[in-house]
DNA sequence: CTAATAGTGTCTCTGAGACACTATTTG
DNA sequence: CAAATAGTGTCTCAGAGACACTATTAG
């Protein structure tokens, strides 16, 4: 790096006479609809990516992966995070392509409806080395599901305690017992006061997130 | 994106015609010397920095990451992963230039006598948003010591759980019960069979790391 | 009543944490 | 012997996990 205020780096080199790459944002828009999904776009050869694009000149990396998410997916008001940069020179047969993979959780109700969602386990074809992403996705909800309860509002804004154990036994691919999921999760719930009466059975209580962590017990027993 | 092969993105913009950002790459090697030091180097104003360098055609992140270090403080075999990508576009004075931060930790032997170190609570006046860096690596040492014994190697080969205990008393600023510590970290260590004695007292046993990731109640004791 | 689902009392067993003890050295 | 440091036996208490029980609904 070089002074402040010139443009040359610290060989005296100027930094325009670098080449540069392109930077370009992807996102891995994942969601929970029976199996843990996640939102791809059709490309002009008919194959399927994530949603991404270019960065703009001067544009910040959040702006540019807000608006992917707007222009390739119909999505707004998207909370997403940074996973990994990726950066084979291979990786897009265009050119020198970096991308920056982010990760999102969205409830399947706010994905317009003529998106096309494909299971997290499907995602081999997928272009450039967007399967990689997925799996860092998958990999940073469960991280992010384990520190605080449903950090993707996947489950709504109240649920009961069911509702949430079937969402974790999706997320995790696993199962886990009734009682002592019950007993780790409620740290990170409170009570609505409400109750749910649905077909037989005595009603559930209704409880929304609260933004407390959740004890690193809680951590260790859902990451098994 | 757009088309594999063809040199335009879907809005059929051809990619030559976006202006590109420079893109660097910056490390924070982190060591603990008495206290957790970071390593920096002058720039030609005066000013220090983390070393980096910018990406050149081509190269991988990793590699440039490598040649940072190799040619500006003179480290060679250093592990490091990537943390964030800083795109703030106002971040460097002479344009634009995204830098993905990456963070290091190398024993204090290991680095050379004439390289300098600043504690990482004295990293205000850093160039750029080095200081930020700075902090996003020892948040990411924190989680990795919590998940493995040393795994920068801080303590060399072999030592003794003193040594530990002194070590990680310093990365996480704070104190541990000599009993408890113990306990906990054994799960991460195997004996050597060599004691060391060292002035008074009954000699300590000597241990070197296991490969074994310690359990998550170890790092819930860690982290507090 | 039965069937069905929600939620909890409680037992057991593990293990964290704390204290104080034993072990092994030097002088 | 005393002083110093290393390591452990053990007690207590909290809590995870499992089982079976109670609670509350529909029919």
């Amino acid at each position: 790096m070089s002074t402040m205020g010139t443009p040359t780096d610290s060989t005296g080199k100027s930094l325009t006479d670098y080449p540069r790459p392109s930077v370009a944002v992807d996102v891995a828009v994942l969601t929970v609809d029976e199996v843990l999904k996640v939102l791809v776009v059709e490309r002009p050869d008919g194959s399927y990516a994530l949603p991404g694009t270019f960065l703009h000149p001067g544009e910040r990396l959040a702006d540019a992966a807000t608006r992917a998410l707007r222009d390739k997916a119909g999505l707004t008001d998207v909370v997403f995070h940074q996973l990994a940069m990726l950066d084979d020179p291979e990786r897009d047969d265009r050119g020198w392509v970096l991308s920056m993979a982010h990760s999102a959780a969205v409830p399947a109700a706010d994905i317009p409806a003529d998106a096309q969602l494909v299971p997290v386990t499907e995602t081999a074809d997928l272009a450039f080395d967007h399967a990689d992403i997925v799996r860092f996705a998958v990999d940073d909800l469960r991280r992010r599901c384990a520190a605080e309860v449903d950090p993707g509002g996947f489950a709504g804004e109240s649920f009961t305690v069911l509702d949430l154990r079937t969402l974790y036994e999706v997320i995790y691919d696993r199962s886990y017992p009734k009682d002592t999921f019950r007993r780790h999760l409620l740290h990170g719930l409170e009570p609505t006061g409400e109750l749910r009466r649905e077909g037989t059975g005595r009603p559930a209580e209704i409880y929304r997130r609260r933004a407390a962590p959740l004890p690193s017990s809680t951590a260790a027993f859902l990451l098994q």
